[in-house]
DNA sequence: AAAGCGCTGTATCGTATGTTACGTATTTTG
DNA sequence: CAAAATACGTAACATACGATACAGCGCTTT
């Protein structure tokens, strides 16, 4: 069986005439970026001319050069997105859990796709009192939002976990403007209802910030901060630990902002019970 | 100092506008795939139009469009001819959050000292269905129950989260025998009446699965399992992010047990939407 | 409430890219 | 050794790609 491209080319290279194998060789040495370059420095980089190397894809089976580069970008897609092509560094005792293994990854993907300054925008609009702060996650999500919503609640007033039937939450936008910050959290499969709600309180003017995954919930449109994590895990469901990971840098972040007004806050609280 | 273009991006996303914005997260999302196919598979990508794609990659610094692919096809050069620089180096990647790190340790030392004996242990249980399956969590760990009992329903009947007031759970004891399982999550400060919970469900014969920290709840006395995660992190809360993937983790160990009679019911669920 | 500014999309243009036809060189075979 | 077949490169072509001008719209500001 043959799985990859350069596989397919290692195959059939004996049988291949000397420009076209001097293509393939220059295409496998740095696989597969040459690959991904216009007909011309794929030529020059090679040392043949532009029809040998496009005699060369179609030998390979392509019907042209573009389906030729669709193919080896698919392919470096799916290397880039599951990790597993990394090697299993000896330092975590190796054997341990693939599950674990592709979670920390994960976390590690996602923020690295993450800069200190976004999250700080973020964690900065989290932290500006002069709105109200809504939170929502979908079917899986939702304990999420929650867990987020009950930090937030303790350092700021304002704060609103949206609980229950759509008719209940799609009711509370007449309480939403401009000044209010609203967090959705939505992983595939997308939920319609979210992408609704977030349509309405996007037109209202509600900044959104949006918890979702590589591949980017529709609500990405409305969304003013998005934050893609990694959910790919060796299991029958996805792992929102990443985006939990998120979530938890964020509370940090907002509670070291208002550190001044929260440490009052919670010291009140504290004397409450 | 910014060295990847991912960086320039997240650096200066706040300053874009709208179209921009969304151009810049669908192509972080899946780096740097998307920045390498045309502009008009990039716009559609995003949602936008191909002249927002161009106005983006000049705010970049580009002067043109292919610039900025070499930019990228460089950078991935150099990434895929040195992989050892993706794991674990501590001079870009590793100073980026200390908050990250934290967690990242918290989550290898927690499954450092749990066994997958252990593991499959509490998963059997989890999945033997003669018992019912509870699920209760504290002030900060609901959602924790929230979201295990949410994966948990799915594959199999009779699976129920506590919530709302100590009195409305209190009265479910009442339901609870020796073949049922109560999976219980606690971290300081543990909550008395959780506990007061656990022990009577535990003096009426419930086997208890305990999620607590690394000091361990009270509840752990009258635990048959426990899963002492470790929470510490730089921050003014405790982290349940260990906690949370354990969770997971046992989410898909349970899964795939009942794989069997879960998928016939999974695809039964599917079928009644 | 009105005016100005900035952002975004539509339509058009020039160009670089992939493609193909054809002639020459090189190898292979009788 | 001769002749044929295959391989390779040069050059011309058409397409599709990136770039740009312009108009409409929404937003902010006074």
């Amino acid at each position: 069986m043959i799985s990859s491209i350069a596989e397919l080319i290692s195959d059939r290279i004996g049988t291949m005439p000397a420009g076209e194998r001097r293509a393939a060789q220059t295409l496998i040495a740095n696989y597969p970026l040459t690959g991904l370059k216009t007909v011309a420095e794929f030529s020059a980089a090679a040392g043949v001319s532009s029809p040998t190397i496009l005699r060369f894809v179609a030998r390979l089976g392509f019907q042209n050069y573009p389906e030729f580069q669709s193919a080896l970008q698919d392919e470096l897609a799916a290397q880039l997105q599951s990790p597993a092509s990394r090697t299993l560094d000896p330092s975590s005792g190796g054997a341990a859990s693939p599950m674990l293994e592709a979670t920390l990854d994960n976390m590690r993907e996602t923020f690295r796709h993450l800069s200190d300054k976004q999250l700080a925008d973020i964690a900065a609009r989290l932290a500006d009192r002069r709105g109200k702060t809504f939170l929502i996650g979908g079917r899986f999500t939702d304990p999420l939002a929650r867990y987020m919503a009950a930090h937030l609640a303790i350092i700021q007033p304002d704060v609103y976990h949206l609980a229950g039937q759509e008719s209940i939450w799609r009711d509370r936008l007449i309480d939403m403007g401009k000044r209010d910050v609203l967090v959705i959290f939505d992983i595939r499969r997308y939920q319609e209802s979210l992408v609704r709600f977030a349509e309405k309180a996007h037109q209202r003017g509600v900044q959104i910030i949006l918890f979702t995954d590589q591949w980017l919930s529709p609500i990405s449109r409305f969304a003013r901060h998005v934050i893609a994590g990694r959910t790919a895990v060796p299991s029958a469901w996805d792992s929102s630990a990443a985006l939990f990971v998120v979530a938890e840098t964020l509370i940090g972040a907002v509670t070291r902002q208002l550190e001044a007004a929260g440490a009052k806050r919670i010291r009140d609280l504290e004397s409450l019970r």
